[in-house]
DNA sequence: CCGGAATATTTGCAGCTGCAAATAAAGTAA
DNA sequence: TTACTTTATTTGCAGCTGCAAATATTCCGG
């Protein structure tokens, strides 16, 4: 393997324009969400998790794994929803310690609103971009990328085990 | 074409791994980087992008188209890297109305520092996860993505000319 | 049943961000 | 030169975010 210090030239070419998406497509849906509906892309993705559950009920923690964000921002961002009353908290009966979120029929009927825009949006950014054949490629990355382990191996920013003068 | 109201079941399959990424990466980078370097990953991109020149300079709306992000973001960016010594603002002498951003010694040094770690941070969340084929589709899918247009095509969020009621 | 360890959420604080308005300089036409 | 338009950047304000500490509850061993 090459200078694991530094990218390969190839690397380097799915690199640039990757970073360059990681700033540009959140601002994109986060803007056409708070322009058109007053939403963020975060918590348009909490109601749409919820309205695919027959229940429309989820914990928090559970919540926040399924968007893939921290649970102090899901906890923020379903107090939000809260307010606006697009969604209810309450605690778990089974368990004192969890927090239960269930969408109300006005945060359904949010989202549905809300998905026509928010998907056009995602077809213009994405879809309309791909052929059939790189939208599959882009399942089989995304899905690799995200796949097991992720704390562990990513948090890893620290040497090996070399560098690290100090105490 | 199927109904462009919603995405397809392949369509799907590459959005839900696709907007977890969104929200993983950059939460991934930022925090390695601050917690090593007390960097943001965008005033990383800034002194990395600065640092690929010989002149180490560059106009603060280049930066900007550089590191894909707002105009108001790479200001305050920029503001915060000077107050750290990183980089150095000036008037443009041949444009009074443009400014020159041009990284220090100390912020060539930096970024030299910061490299390595954010580098082994970068393998660990996408490069070692994927083959060489499915890096050469990143990079082909990537560069589709952030293509010509931008703004039009992707701000259009709103409705092909109904719905739109009010004034 | 008691005390400590583990789990689930929330929140204080400080920093980052976008939008829109403000500021400044350059370009253009008369 | 004067007035008006366009381009480049900064900044006030309000909202969002993460980290780490604070809370609350459950689990476990004796």
């Amino acid at each position: 393997m090459p200078d694991p210090q530094w990218l390969s030239p190839e690397e380097q070419r799915a690199w640039v324009p990757l970073a360059a998406l990681l700033f540009r497509l959140p601002s994109a849906f986060d803007s056409q969400l708070q322009r058109d509906e007053g939403l963020t892309f975060a918590s348009y993705m909490v109601l749409a998790m919820l309205a695919e559950l027959p229940s429309r009920t989820m914990r928090m923690s559970e919540l926040a794994a399924a968007t893939s964000t921290s649970q102090s921002r899901i906890s923020r961002v379903a107090g939000g929803l809260e307010r606006s009353g697009f969604l209810a908290r309450s605690v778990d009966p089974r368990d004192g310690r969890a927090v239960l979120a269930r969408l109300t029929d006005a945060g359904l009927a949010k989202v549905q609103a809300a998905s026509a825009g928010h998907v056009r949006t995602v077809r213009a950014a994405v879809f309309d971009r791909l052929s059939p054949e790189q939208v599959g490629q882009l399942a089989a990355i995304g899905t690799s990328l995200i796949g097991e382990d992720w704390g562990e191996a990513i948090d890893s920013g620290r040497p090996a085990a070399s560098q690290r003068r100090g105490t």
